[in-house]
DNA sequence: AAAAAAGTTGCCAGCGGTGGCAATTTTTTT
DNA sequence: AAAAAAATTGCCACCGCTGGCAACTTTTTT
């Protein structure tokens, strides 16, 4: 229980004022050379480090993020917070996970407190959370940064990052129109989720391109777990005229499909069409291994805390500078394939 | 952008001294029942939330844990982090995460720096990082809250919180054994890990129980990916005389092997059985579902944070009651069957 | 009813830094 | 070489809160 030196100590040892070893820690520019490593030694060797929380006190900076979101897939969280943590890491900041409820009435009020409680210098506002206008309005007026990740393409380039989920659901449909599926089924995510229904509506709008629309039978509506998706995928399958190729609003719910398919005895792809989307882990795991669309959610997280630090350090000219776009990519493996027509004939 | 505002607001408009509302805050008992209600009153009407910077500051507190690891599976990750956090936001805690290298020279040195920096009040330690026994032994030295989530059994309850994989692996071995297989491989986890040598040696010793014992080429490591379990099971496969049973140290490698066994077009479990150890998310998604053992790692999660918790008030006593052990079980699913014999007689 | 005990409340000094400005030293200018 | 400018450094107040102790009330005891 070693006693912790301050900066007093440092200052005392080193024969300065403890401004000027503040001075030197900040880095300021009007510090002379030789005080300067005289300071520098005596920080090393007391092993001196700054009390985060007095710093903050004084310059009301915590060099803290926040990360909002409610109940996320494991591994989309995952791979946000590497992406997140990787940018942190390098510039010095620390990251406090933040889980809340999207749907309570008190979220805006919890966030608001949440980053006052801590003084984060931002947060970085994950979906669902992210698409609640309330919340990005009520962080706007409170005036410390934050950004969104989002899959709902906006006109500004301010506070958000997005991923065209739209466009991507209709390279998904472009994909299955070319494989020659006509009797097509979707298994989206809750409806009052915007990505969902842009992913939805991609979907449509692509297909439609083929002259090529989804029977109202065929859409149902999951909540994206690997338990929807099955049972979804049991009333999609059980009748005699069963669509070619099923598209899900994500892996999880694919591999449910995946299991089901399998169970019944329905043989993917040649009997069956399947396909996810985000791309995680698990799209690659199963078997057969899943044909979706790869979200690039590390790249998402990087870019969303570079330009997040970007204008906590005042550079708003460079923050909404820094791209604000990613595009979702098809990535075909074995779960897809062409239409064996075995239902259905022209 | 609304001014904050601070515990002298709430004093002046209550009419009382900032002592006092502070002692409101901190639910002190001796404020006398009116002046209470009156000073919550007007923290509800400014919604003022203290500074936790301030408090820290003046009280060398900062309702801030740590969680510290290396790299560690997403959904491990995730699960522990759901638990840790279930018990932090219920207890007034926020949680900062920290990713760190267990390999690199500077480990200790990061930790406590990360520790100081940002004044934690106590921190979780994730394997392999809680295997390092110099930090723990710093930890313990710097005299802050800390526990450690580890696999390896120990004399103490203090700091730590184990799951006994060992027995679990026995537990797995004598499964196997029931079931009549004696030509059973084993693919291990990074040797340097002492998890993974602990399910090991289990496995054997539980093996050996029943006269079974692994042959040395039957025994492969990996480095728990779905990759290395890929390379494993392929080598393990390949042979005339190949293994009717295969063990891996955790589902990912599991996975690898079902992977493998499918494109050889080696039945499961019918010619082979495959176990993994975790049952995290992946051993119910593939096809045919893992057997495998269940690491109640969110409950261990849960116990570890309120331990810790209780240390950090004070109760030294209770922090050294609350379990320290638990029992990972055996889950039967699809992937593992009897012995069909069909390579090797008796 | 006075004294003692118990319950409340307020005052003031930090906690460990940073910001503004003044003071000092060094460099440049005339 | 003196004056002006620039660079460096130090002093002190303050960030918002809690802890210790004193002061003031109220209740209980004798």
């Amino acid at each position: 229980m070693h006693k912790q030196s301050t900066i007093n100590d440092v200052a005392r040892i080193a024969g300065v004022s403890k401004r000027t070893v503040s001075r030197v820690i900040n880095g300021s520019l009007s510090v002379g050379e030789s005080t300067r490593l005289k300071v520098e030694k005596v920080i090393n060797e007391l092993k001196y480090a700054p009390n985060a929380q007095a710093r903050g006190l004084a310059s009301s900076r915590s060099y803290l993020l926040g990360l909002i979101y409610d109940n996320p897939d494991a591994l989309y969280l995952d791979d946000v917070q590497r992406g997140v943590l990787e940018v942190c890491s390098t510039l010095g900041y620390e990251l406090v996970v933040h889980p809340c409820r999207y749907q309570s009435e008190s979220l805006v009020n919890d966030c608001l407190r949440f980053m006052r409680r801590s003084k984060l210098d931002g947060v970085i506002v994950l979906p669902p959370v992210s698409e609640s206008e309330t919340l990005a309005s009520a962080l706007k007026e409170s005036g410390s940064p934050y950004v969104r990740l989002s899959s709902v393409a906006l006109d500004t380039q301010e506070h958000i990052v997005v991923s065209d989920d739209r466009a991507a659901a209709a390279e998904m449909a472009r994909y299955f129109a070319q494989l020659g599926h006509k009797n097509i089924a979707f298994i989206s995510g809750p409806q009052r989720y915007k990505s969902s229904t842009e992913r939805m509506e991609g979907f449509q709008l692509g297909l439609s391109a083929y002259g090529v629309s989804i029977a109202a039978d065929n859409i149902l509506e999951g909540n994206n777990t690997f338990e929807t998706g099955i049972e979804c995928a049991k009333q999609l399958l059980r009748g005699t005229s069963r669509p070619t190729a099923i598209f899900a609003n994500n892996d999880q719910m694919a591999a449910g499909v995946l299991k089901v398919a399998y169970s019944m005895g329905i043989k993917v792809p040649d009997e069956l069409s399947v396909a996810g989307f985000d791309d995680n882990m698990l799209a690659s795991r199963v078997t057969p291994s899943l044909t979706t669309i790869r979200r690039p959610v590390r790249q998402m997280a990087l870019l969303a805390t570079t330009k997040m630090i970007m204008s906590i350090e005042q550079n708003h000219k460079a923050a909404a500078n820094v791209a604000a776009k990613v595009a979702p990519t098809l990535v075909v493996r074995e779960s897809t394939g062409p239409c064996s027509h075995s239902d259905i004939t022209e």
